[in-house]
DNA sequence: CGAAATTTTGATCACGTTCAACTTCAGTGG
DNA sequence: CCACTGAAGTTGAACGTGATCAAAATTTCG
């Protein structure tokens, strides 16, 4: 905790709103696999309505709210999850930088699941009708949150197969890789270590385990040496072992095709 | 088996093939969100470049495939699943009518799952690029696409819970109700019945379990009078003590936004 | 009709839960 | 500076659920 974070790069050397909008992890992440130029992200930072810090434990969104937004993460942990009625919970997913609170609940006429922050946390907010605006205006953005949305499939399959079929041990060596991958994804880890700011207990709801097993499980990943952990900051030791054992392949989206030319030939009359 | 399926319209009642394609399950359920005119229809229909009828048990995407094609089922069932290294399956997501296969595994470099009929099924496929540059065209379609994968979104993110939180009967449940409610969105069941046209070691690896827990699972659910089951037709009994035991809601996605006039406002400057 | 797949039932066992106690640590106030 | 507090991490013992293995009954299909 005396050392300071690698993975976050330090907001003051970005002094320039113009830099740190391009940084923004929600956009590193989508030009992953799109195209944007500078006046497109123009005309996304236009739509933002508020830019708000958030303090651990805030709820975001209760299950059941009618929610119409789209959050985008600059900083912060968050998780998405569902409490049942015999007190139990289930973590779907966590948010992290470069995520979108709102997906799917703004989509849907009631969000069917609560998101709370586990950290303090930066975002910025646009409503969803603006989007959509932008979105016939400059279809790419329609792609663009396809894309972004399958993505979201993809990792959510992931979790399922996770929780359904999985030992334990295989369990969270899979979450432990996958979370840092997405850390790299949106540009906020490197090197082979990261930082999970959150308790046992998270992570067991996450995983669909109790907590003592979770703890005698993450016991395990340090004695055989896959992991190294200080606190809440996880090393890898050896990667390798650990995706072969958490059977983790990292996502890779293609990239959204370019049109060649004006617009798709066999699309023909664009308007009227 | 000797009665005819009350749910599946019989296709001889619509020869003229507008009609069939405007009542395909796919366009009715993206007609569940977005107005298509028959215009977009149309476009969309020009991009089908090959109709199939494919055998049960027949495998449409192998894990680790690079597949590019959006495929819509007009009828059949299939599953999408992961084999693991120790022979254990987990199934992802079962492919009904109105869904596409292809999807997340088009847009990744490699498919993640795999997908193999369960029953013999109709389909249509497109490439994914002619229906990314559709939706360059007609913005709509990629405000479509992303509806629709946010379903998808919100489907998983309920088979998370399953698997990881509830109880084996209340899974069961869940699964049937959500079976159900997604034949019904495609318009191809109504009653309270309709049929699983698959053995019990499918549903065990939906749901995460044995094959033997399966069978008196769903022992427990006849048992005790929630639902009937005559060789491969499961009729509800008491469908809301069922929705409360598996905690089952519905899915309603939220209308996309219509722009009023041309195009929102905000986004000013269509084309440069 | 025969072969294979599927469903059903039973017995045993292991894994992970539950419950409880104890430890460690960070933060706070005396 | 230390005592107190509460949260989080750790460990242990007992229990129960669902897996596993095996076999029988039933259905499906070639």
């Amino acid at each position: 905790m005396s050392k300071q974070n690698p993975e976050s790069s330090s907001p003051d050397e970005l002094r320039d709103p113009c830099d740190r909008r391009r940084a923004h992890p929600f956009v590193t992440r989508l030009r992953g696999y799109i195209d944007l130029s500078n006046d497109d992200l123009d005309f996304l930072w236009e739509l933002i309505e508020t830019e708000q810090m958030v303090k651990k434990r805030t709820d975001l969104i209760v299950d059941g709210d009618e929610y119409r937004k789209l959050c985008f993460v600059e900083e912060g942990f968050a998780a998405r999850y569902r409490l049942l009625r015999n007190g139990k919970c289930q973590i779907v997913n966590f948010i992290l930088p470069g995520d979108i609170i709102g997906m799917p609940g703004s989509f849907l006429d009631t969000a069917p699941y609560s998101v709370a922050a586990l950290t303090d946390m930066k975002l910025q907010t646009c409503s969803l009708n603006d989007f959509v605006g932008l979105c016939y205006g400059r279809p790419q953005f329609g792609l663009a949150l396809s894309w972004f949305a399958i993505q979201e499939v993809a990792i959510y399959a992931e979790h399922i197969v996770n929780t359904g079929r999985r030992t334990p041990l295989e369990r969270l060596a899979h979450l432990l890789l996958e979370i840092y991958s997405r850390l790299e994804m949106a540009g906020k880890a490197s090197g082979l270590s990261f930082t999970l700011p959150f308790s046992q207990e998270v992570l067991s709801d996450a995983l669909g385990l109790s907590v003592p097993h979770v703890n005698r499980t993450l016991g395990k990943l340090r004695l055989e040496e896959f992991i190294n952990v200080d606190g809440r900051r996880v090393d890898f030791l050896d990667v390798k072992a650990l995706e072969k054992l958490g059977q983790f392949q990292a996502l890779k989206l293609t990239p959204v095709p370019v049109m060649q030319g004006n617009i798709g030939p066999r699309v023909g009359a664009l308007r009227g």
